[in-house]
RNA sequence: GCCGAAGUGGCGGAAUUGGCAGACGCGUUAGGUUCAGGACCUAAUGUCCGCAAGGAUGUGGGGGUUCGAAUCCCCCCUUCGGCACCA
């Protein structure tokens, strides 16, 4: 008998090196069989991996090893999404470049990412940072450019002042910058947008194909997206030809309008008050409430004002003359910055209207006859459907019947049209700072905003700059850079200095995977139609709109450009919980990181791993206990003890084909159980993810293999049932050993080898079971009396209901507690359990 | 305010076509082993009553449907996430 020791040092970089040397994970672009495309989202290079990091990875590597088992042709790339403000600040404050800082961290991390024992295509890494990585980003921005899908525009931005650059409306989250949670400031500068909303409609549509996305991901996007149906409908200031147009989603309120509503920002607001009495008020109340904050301005407590211009509009669908007011929560960016106010029926306008003593005149009545609405008594808006009155030729019709005909109305009149508004924003791309992508535009004087010939592509961002920032790009300041000639005209020009938002880089990044060393393209069309959409995509939840809406939209912009043959990145998504410690996130500033590399020393990589899986469902937020790490370790060393135990056995007992007809008692329950294992494992990979309760059952298993094995180990294995029973143990051992290959792959490599394989049990298929054995002869019936349980019989398992119930009826402990009460019914159900109903 | 997810022992969690609540693991307790610590092995472990056999009770709270509810229905509470003066 040998006794090994469990040396996972050993063993773990014995086999890494052996993955590595046999390029287990290392793929060509054909497509020869069934291929899988499995990608974890990369990471940012920040210099250490926890073990919260983790779980994305171990997941990402599970299904890749599942999947290789299954014999799929598996890519698993891996990449740095190495651009972003933190090297950059890291350079600030450390003086060390952001590229060398970067580097570094890279390295660093490449090491514990193998450590982990996770598979990846090396050859294939990107790191988005490098010059032949950004060129193609910078490519892509020309692409957009060319379609007319990239645009400057002069707009209130938001600014985050201790970043020192412009964020997009979905880095800013509750006022707060997303990364370092300043308060954003609204500023005016003219700023680089990519026409995501162009794509609005279709990133919305498409969502509905996204099968194997998590709905609440989809919910998020969608409410981002903000879709809304309805009228533009034109008003006309009073004494002019011009005309206001103002969206709704209520065209069935528009004989209720009493005022009209203008955003602070609403550029007409200027000549309507140039040269009266009221710009004074009026432009001193728009001062005001531009200097205040979005959240100031929008939080639901703030109260709604206003301020009258002394103009009116003209009501097109009855000519009333309404007052044009200047108010609060009128939104510059939404619609058309012109609001309709329909007091009565909306509960906005109404709170205006009761501050200012405005009208209110209703035009929907509540359709049961019941109550009539009277304004004098309103005490909210009536916002629930009804049917139309004061509406002259609609009157009489329910308003939701009402709003198409409304909207004809003013098809036909010429005075509005249907109309659809999303409050998903352009994305703004432009970032004042250094470490990013340069924006490949260059301004002439004569020729105006010039994209850099694709041939000059890459701009390069220079070495030497001081990075402290200072409100401009740090590029400004290096006269090398900015300074270039038009490649229209050939007269000197300047260069664009802002930097690419780090989005854009990662929006494409799956793309270049498939061509990372390639320097005649940003990726070969062939070769991503053949392996896109992505098969299994992994990785955060706070990703659900960000990056996960941004690569959806480069997607169909490539789409369109006919680049690809596909309409959608990712087709299957999962989104991993966040491991927590001590109730919060893991992080330096709390101090309640758990580094790996050291539970990778103690326990081992496998252990590690093991436990991250267990700890709970991978789609739910887990509590990481250093102490339940233990709990996988030990398991793993049950298992390493009980094989080596029996090497010897294994080694001098032919392994000779099971035979049903010698089992034991025991062997019979024990092969059964492995069926079970082998079923229940696959089910819950394939099925719903649960690694915690496949390994659970594996767990069970390995208990159940422990007792049989202890009444095996001093036999001398003569007789041919002995024999039987070592290799029903055998069989027990090797169908562990492979189902636990994707979770904890280096000691069962190990295992597989002591177990008297060939190496390398990645190459051997995941296992079948055998639905016949699973069956039990015998099952233990539940009896109970009036749904308690009295008593348990252990029956035939197809025993008929007759034989069942007499069984019952001379059972003691049910004769007992039956004290001579009537049974009114007998609830039977097969194989589980036996209900009688007494009185 | 609207939409969504969740709430089960001391802890992580399991059980969803309604059928033994608490699988598996951690922790705890007792015993074994060990010079000792650790590691390991065996047993117990929701709560309450009981020496025990056994009984009662129990899945955020309250009601309901059912022979039977963690699971289905209604109302409520708490936590988390998303959206929110979006016309």
């Amino acid at each position: 008998m040998s006794n090994k020791e469990y040396n996972f040092g050993k063993i773990e970089k014995k086999w890494q090196d052996f993955w590595e040397s046999n390029g287990l994970f290392r793929v060509d672009n054909e497509c020869d069989k069934d291929k899988f495309y499995c990608l974890v989202m990369f990471p940012y290079p920040s210099g250490t991996l926890h073990v919260g990091h983790g779980r994305n990875y171990i997941i990402g590597d599970v299904v890749s090893r599942y999947k290789i088992m299954k014999g799929f042709k598996v890519l698993s790339p891996i990449g740095w999404d190495a651009f972003g403000l933190p090297a950059e600040n890291a350079a600030i404050a450390n003086s060390i470049h952001p590229s060398i800082h970067t580097r570094n961290n890279i390295s660093k991390m490449k090491v514990q990412l193998e450590r982990w024992g996770v598979g990846y295509d090396w050859d294939r890494e990107v790191t988005s940072c490098e010059p032949d990585y950004y060129k193609w980003t910078q490519w892509i921005f020309l692409k957009l450019f060319e379609s007319k899908l990239a645009y400057k525009k002069k707009a209130a931005v938001n600014w985050c002042p201790s970043c020192a650059t412009v964020l997009a409306n979905e880095q800013v989250v509750d006022d707060l910058c997303e990364r370092c949670d300043t308060r954003v400031e609204q500023k005016d500068l003219e700023q680089w947008f990519f026409s995501i909303s162009d794509y609005a409609q279709r990133l919305l549509d498409d969502l509905e194909t996204l099968d194997g996305w998590p709905e609440k991901v989809k919910t998020m996007q969608a409410n981002w997206i903000g879709r809304s149906e309805g009228a533009k409908i034109n008003f006309k200031l009073e004494g002019t030809d011009e005309t206001i147009p103002c969206f709704t989603t209520r065209p069935d309120t528009i004989f209720g309008v009493t005022f009209m509503s203008l955003a602070p920002e609403h550029p007409i607001i200027k000549e309507l008050i140039n040269g009266t009495e009221y710009e004074k008020p009026v432009s001193g109340f728009v001062d005001r409430v531009r200097g205040q904050s979005t959240i100031e301005r929008t939080s639901e407590g703030t109260v709604k004002e206003g301020i009258f211009t002394g103009r009116y509009v003209i009501n097109p669908v009855n000519d009333e003359k309404v007052p044009l007011w200047v108010s609060n929560y009128a939104l510059m960016e939404y619609g058309t910055g012109a609001v309709m106010a329909v007091p009565a029926h909306d509960q906005r306008d109404f709170e205006f209207a009761r501050k200012y003593d405005l009208p209110i005149k209703i035009v929907i009545q509540p359709s049961n006859n019941e109550t009539t609405l009277r304004p004098e008594d309103m005490e909210e808006a009536y916002v629930e459907d009804g049917v139309q009155v004061n509406s002259s030729q609609f009157d009489g019709i329910p308003n939701r019947e009402a709003i198409p005909k409304i909207i004809n109305f003013f098809e036909e009149k010429g005075i509005g049209e249907r109309n659809i508004n999303y409050r998903l924003r352009d994305w703004l791309i432009s970032r004042q700072r250094y470490w990013g992508a340069p924006i490949p535009i260059i301004y002439c004087e004569s020729c105006g905003a010039v994209p850099v010939p694709e041939n000059d592509l890459p701009v390069l961002l220079p070495d030497h700059v001081e990075f402290k920032p200072h409100g401009r790009s740090p590029l400004d300041d290096v006269d090398e850079f900015v300074n270039a000639t038009c490649p229209k005209c050939g007269s000197s020009a300047k260069r664009e200095t802002d930097t690419m938002d780090t989005f854009v880089d990662s929006s494409w990044y799956y793309l270049r995977y498939l061509s990372s060393k390639d320097n005649t393209q940003a990726f070969d069309s062939e070769d991503v139609n053949k392996w896109l959409p992505v098969d299994q995509y992994i990785g955060g939840i706070e990703h659900a709109i960000l990056h996960l809406l941004y690569s959806r939209f480069i997607t169909k912009v490539f789409f369109d450009l006919k680049l690809t043959n596909f309409n959608e990145p990712f087709r299957n998504l999962f989104t991993q919980g966040m491991i927590v410690k001590d109730g919060a996130k893991m992080s330096k500033s709390k101090g309640n990181v758990v580094n790996p590399d050291l539970i990778t020393e103690k326990y081992g990589a496998d252990t590690q791993r093991l436990y991250t899986l267990f700890i709970a469902p991978p789609q739910r937020d887990a509590e990481w206990n250093d102490r339940g790490v233990i709990g996988s370790y030990r398991f793993l060393n049950r298992l390493w003890n009980n094989i080596t135990e029996f090497e010897g056995h294994f080694k001098n007992v032919p392994d000779t084909e099971i035979k049903r007809d010698l089992f034991s008692e025991k062997s019979k329950e024990l092969y059964r159980h492995i069926n079970i294992t082998i079923k229940k494992v696959t089910e819950d990979i394939e099925k719903s993810w649960s690694f915690n309760t496949a390994i659970a059952a594996v767990m069970e298993l390995l208990n159940m293999v422990v007792d049989f094995s202890t009444g095996l180990k001093d036999k001398e294995f003569n007789d041919e049932t002995d024999i039987n029973d070592l290799n029903v143990l055998r069989l027990s051992l090797e169908s562990i050993v492979k189902v636990l290959a994707p979770f904890v792959p280096h000691i069962c490599e190990e295992l597989w080898e002591i177990l008297g394989h060939k190496p390398g049990i990645f190459s051997v298929p995941w296992p079948a079971y055998d639905e016949d054995a699973i069956a039990a002869d015998q099952v233990e019936m539940v009896i109970q009396i009036n749904g308690k349980v009295r008593s348990k019989l252990v029956v035939p398992s197809e025993i008929n209901e007759d034989d069942l119930k007499s069984l019952v009826m001379n059972d003691q402990k049910i004769i007992e507690n039956l004290d001579g009460r009537k049974i009114i019914k007998t609830i039977v159900v097969p194989r589980k359990l036996v209900n009688l109903v007494v009185r």
